[in-house]
DNA sequence: GTGAAAGCGCTAACAC
DNA sequence: GTGTTAGCGCTTTCAC
C-alpha cells in the first residue's frame, strides 16, 4: 500500500476541503456543509457564493467524512458474488445496481472465484468499508458468520438460494416448480427416457431443481430416476463431456434437462452433428436460444436483482419485521428443441 | 437517507471501536492500532490479549476512518461502464476486479447507461467517495472534466477507447487491424460486395473498425464503400432490421463484417431461414460462436481488464512519467460463417 | 514496546 | 440564516 497520496509524492496540489471552501467564501464551515445537505436553509446569496468559491477550489464533498459521524449515512451497499463471467450473476448485479442508483446508493462488487474461503475474506472487507446493506450469492456451505453483523443491524440478502444457518431476506427462484413444467412437457411430448444433467450442482438450486424433475416423473409412476441424473461437481469433467457420456451409453435417454445454462450449451456441442439429437430443455435463457431453437425454462434474472436491492432498501428505511423470501416465477419458453418426440 | 443506523433506531448493540477493544485489553488505542497496522511492533502476548477483545466485541476496524486521515490509503477503485447488458463490459470489470482482489484494492462498478449525463454524474460520486483510481470506458464526448482530479493525483485509465480532451492511460483493442484482416479474408473467399453494419456506432471503435474495413477494400481497388456501409445509432431501429434491409436491397452484399456482437447476432437472426446465407465474420466473440459456426474477430476482454487494472495500480505506486496506450491484439477465428464463397 | 495528544473532513447539537 | 463546539474511529507525531 502507498505511503501518502501520489499527490503529496509528486508535489501537486492539495484537494481543497471544506474548510478551504468556507475561508474563500468568507463563511463557517457549517454553512458551507449546509449549502450541500439542506441548501433549503441558506440564503441564494451565500449558497452562490460558496458554490463559486468551491468551483474555484475544485472542491469535492468527502463521502467518506461524512459518514463517519458515528450512525452516518452510508451509501453503499456490498454485492458478492461468484464469479463476475456467469452471464447470470451479472444480470443480477446489473437489476441491482441500476436500483440503487435510483436511490443514491452506490454498489460495491465483490467476487469470491466461488471459493469458499474467498466469501468471507470478502464480506470481511466489505463490512470494513462500512457497507449500509450487504447482499450475496452465496457460496459456502455456511454463512452464520454474518449473523453477528445483522444483529449490528445490517441488512443481509441472498439471491438465487438462501443463505445457510442465516436469518436473512432472499429472492429465489421457482426453481422446483420450473424443472417440474419442464420435465412435464417432455413427458407430454411422449417422452419417459429423460435425463437430468448439471456441473456444477450448486447445492440449493439443484436440489430444488431435480426435485421437481422428480416430481414430474413420480407422476407417471417412475420412481427410479438416479439412472437418469448426473450431477456433478468436477471441474475437470466438461459439460460437453457429461451429455456425450450419457448418450453414449447403452440406455440412451431420448430427452434431457439440463439444470443450467452452461450444461445446456454444453449439450448443444455434444450433440451438434447428431441426425436425430435428444429432446432438450434448458434452465435459464441465453442470448442466442432463439437462434438455436433451444427451448428453455426462462426467468428474468436482472428482476431478481432489482428485487433484491428493494429488499435490502426496504429493510434499511425499517429494519424491524421478520424476514421475507421472495419467489420469482419461471417460465416454459418453447422454442423447438423441447418439443421434439423420442426418436 | 436514514437517520442514524439500523442498529440504533431498533436499540439493537452499538458496533465496537478500536477505543472499546483498548478498554477491554487494557492497552491503549494506539496499540489496538498497530496489532491490526504493524503487528511486528507489539509483543505477541499482547497482540494475543489484543486479538481476544477484539474477538469477543467483535471488532471490524473501519476502513473509512483510517482513510480519513490526510493521504491515507484509500483501497478503493472505481470503474465507470456504459450499460448494464453488454456481456463485454461485464467481463472488463470482471478481468478488472480480478486483479485488483489481488492486490487488495475493492472494484466499485458504477454505470451510466450509456448517457452522456450520467457520466460526470457518476464520476461525481466515486471521487466524493476518494476512490484510489478512476477507470472507465468513456462513454461522452467529452471527459475534461476529469482533468482536475487527475491533477489531484487521481489516477485516470480508460478501457476500450481514449478519453476525449484527456490525458490518461488506455487499453483499447487494435480494432482497425482486426476488421482489416476480417475483411481481406472474405476477400480472399472470392467476395467483392462486402457490408459492415454497424448499431449502436460507438464513437471510436467503429471509427477505427470501419478504416481497417475500407483498408482491406481500397487494397484491390475499390473505394466508394459508403453503399455497403451502415452505421446506425438509432435506437428504434434493431440490429435485426438493419441486416434485413440490406439484404433485401437492389444489390444485397454476399458478404458482411458485422461491428459488434450485438450486430452479429441480429445478422444471424435475419439470415437463419435463407438458403443461401451470406458471408458473415463478426466482432467480439460470443458463448455460442462455435455452435453457430461464425467466424468472428476475437478478443480477451477479461485480459483487457487486467491489463487496464495493471495500469492502475502502477499509476498508484508510481504517478510520474508518460500516459501509455496499450493495444491489445485481435485474432480472426475462422469457425465457417467467414468462409462460405460468394453465393 | 507502549502511550498521550492532536487532527483527518465533515456534521449534529446547540447557540446566536 | 448563520456560527461554535465537539466528536465520529482511526492514525500520526513524539514522548516514555
Amino acid at each position: 500500500m502507498s505511503q501518502g497520496t501520489a499527490a503529496d509524492r509528486v508535489g501537486l496540489q492539495q484537494r481543497a476541503t471544506l474548510d478551504d471552501v468556507a475561508r474563500l467564501a468568507g463563511v463557517s464551515p457549517k454553512t458551507v456543509s449546509r449549502v450541500y445537505a439542506d441548501r433549503d436553509k441558506v440564503s441564494p446569496k451565500t449558497v452562490e457564493k460558496v458554490l463559486t468559491a468551491a468551483k474555484r477550489l475544485r472542491f469535492r464533498p468527502n463521502t467518506l467524512a461524512r459518514t463517519l459521524r458515528r450512525g452516518g449515512p452510508t451509501t453503499t451497499i456490498g454485492f458478492i458474488m461468484g464469479e463476475l463471467q456467469n452471464p447470470f450473476y451479472y444480470r443480477v448485479a446489473a437489476g441491482i445496481e441500476h436500483e440503487l442508483a435510483q436511490h443514491g446508493y452506490t454498489l460495491v462488487v465483490a467476487t469470491t472465484d466461488d471459493s469458499i474461503e474467498g466469501e468471507e475474506r470478502v464480506a470481511d472487507t466489505l463490512i470494513a468499508q462500512r457497507v449500509a446493506a450487504l447482499m450475496m450469492i452465496p457460496v459456502g456451505p455456511d454463512q452464520s458468520y454474518l449473523e453477528g453483523e445483522r444483529h449490528l443491524g445490517t441488512p443481509v440478502i441472498t439471491v438465487d438460494r438462501p443463505g445457510r444457518n442465516l436469518m436473512a431476506d432472499a429472492v429465489v427462484l421457482q426453481n422446483r416448480r420450473g424443472a417440474y413444467e419442464a420435465t412435464r412437457s417432455l413427458i407430454a411430448h411422449g417422452h419417459r427416457k429423460i435425463a437430468y444433467l448439471c456441473n456444477p450442482a450448486t447445492v440449493y438450486t439443484q436440489d430444488e431443481r431435480v426435485a421437481g424433475y422428480r416430481d414430474a416423473l413420480a407422476e407417471i409412476g417412475i420412481h427410479e430416476t438416479a439412472h437418469w441424473e448426473r450431477l456433478l461437481d468436477d471441474q475437470d469433467i466438461s459439460s460437453e463431456e457429461v451429455a456425450r457420456e450419457i448418450l453414449g451409453s447403452e440406455d440412451p435417454p431420448t430427452a434431457i434437462v439440463a439444470g443450467n445454462n452452461r450444461m445446456c450449451v454444453g449439450v448443444l456441442r455434444a450433440t451438434r452433428d447428431m441426425a436425430h439429437p435428444p429432446a432438450l430443455i434448458g434452465f435459464d435463457d441465453f442470448d442466442t436460444a432463439d437462434i438455436l431453437e433451444v427451448s428453455v425454462v426462462s426467468h428474468d434474472a436482472i428482476e431478481m436483482g432489482r428485487r433484491a436491492a428493494q429488499l435490502a432498501l426496504q429493510r434499511l428505511a425499517d429494519p424491524t419485521g421478520a424476514t421475507t423470501t421472495i419467489e420469482l416465477p419461471t417460465t416454459l419458453v418453447k422454442r423447438g428443441s423441447g418439443e421434439r418426440p423420442p426418436a
